[in-house]
DNA sequence: ATCAAATTAAAACGTAAGTTTGAAACGCTT
DNA sequence: AAGCGTTTCAAACTTACGTTTTAATTTGAT
């Protein structure tokens, strides 16, 4: 059996990913994060440092292995077939998504949600250090789906482009503006496998959609 | 000339809906808007009660009259056309979100911002009193988009008007996702005429896509 | 002009936040 | 077993928060 409680600071990054999502950044107390983390109060700035400090961490632990993912999906991809498709191109993006939602190890869904969260609160670490790091991501795709979408101007296919990871991320984030209006959950009723099954076409359609006179 | 500064109650809730749409309602002080808006301190609660029922006013000056709206162009198409289009339809929804947009009078686009916030916040007062108030307005969409589409089965269309409600909501919050790994700005050059002319071809043809054997 | 109501103002209250401190406990090498 | 760096712990510190209180001031009708 062995199950082995993590250390202190994974046991930190794992509650703190939770709260921060189901509260937010500002609404959550390190108080509220080391009592369910079951670790002192102090732990948190001892081995972290800083609330800011902590959030970088568990930000940038499901980060990484995020966007690598998809770049690999990517090269696999770029290296197999000659012509790439919308669709393949779309997919790439996807599986990793949906593997990572699938996945209670790494959080399952709680990253894209975070993620969600983190855009629109607009925060700092957003603005400077991962577009930094992380410009080659929006690069690669680009210049992937300018091939796939040869007939496209850059400023078209950088709206496209724009709607279309719209569109994916708040779908994987569950971030359903119609569940507002209604407490029907049918859509919110969440199987990844589901979502995707919907989600490819409707992206798709929008991606490859001729352009209007 | 006479510009005439608006009474307290209104500055409090226009400082305040620019203040929660940048910081969030958490790291959002009484103290920072009541300085801003050049008011006591204790205005806040004698005229609004709390710091929440505050939100909740702020929350509600806009929205009411932009569902308003929404339906008032429903209403208005469906007196007018037998078969609706499906790109008439987006309009509907549209349209005012992008006259709201474009007055700076109720806040431009910052409302827009507020929801999508208010959206991931997962607030109680979107779980509680708008999901009673407005659930005509998705009823009323939902069955607009079942005629213009009667092809779609009640689960590919829920899922479709997610997605597109999705992306269009988005678009005008201005939530680039791109804009995180990128400095480039392109498509966050915010003219609203310019969002809805890209916007528009891209919800329709993931709306109208043809089903998947 | 007067008086009551509505509004503004200054100050304080109690609480909870992030952080720091210094000692105790632990783990590991010698 | 002793020593030492690492980690944990309880407690306190400073600051800022939302809210309340009480008095001063303004407003509007008589």
């Amino acid at each position: 059996m062995e199950a082995s409680r993590p250390d202190t600071a994974t046991r930190i990054l794992d509650v703190s990913e939770r709260l921060f999502v189901e509260h937010g950044f500002e609404a959550t107390s390190l108080r509220m994060i080391t009592q369910q983390a079951e670790v002192n109060l102090a732990a948190v700035n001892y081995h972290f440092g800083s609330k800011d400090a902590l959030f970088e961490a568990v930000f940038m632990r499901r980060l990484a292995p995020l966007i690598a993912s998809c770049l690999a999906e990517l090269d696999e991809l770029e290296t197999r077939e000659e012509k790439l498709s919308v669709e393949s191109l779309v997919t790439t993006f996807i599986r990793p998504c949906l593997a990572l939602s699938k996945d209670p190890a790494r959080g399952g869904a709680l990253f894209v949600r975070l993620l969600s969260r983190t855009l629109v609160e607009n925060h700092r670490l957003l603005r400077e250090t991962i577009s930094q790091q992380y410009s080659v991501f929006v690069q690669r795709y680009s210049r992937a789906f300018h091939h796939a979408l040869p007939e496209l101007g850059v400023e078209e296919l950088a709206w496209r482009m724009h709607f279309a990871f719209s569109v994916m991320f708040n779908a994987f984030a569950g971030n359903d503006v119609l569940k507002i209006f209604t407490r029907s959950q049918i859509v919110s009723a969440r199987d990844p496998d589901m979502i995707v099954k919907y989600l490819v076409p409707f992206v798709v359609a929008g991606l490859v959609s001729p352009v209007e006179g």
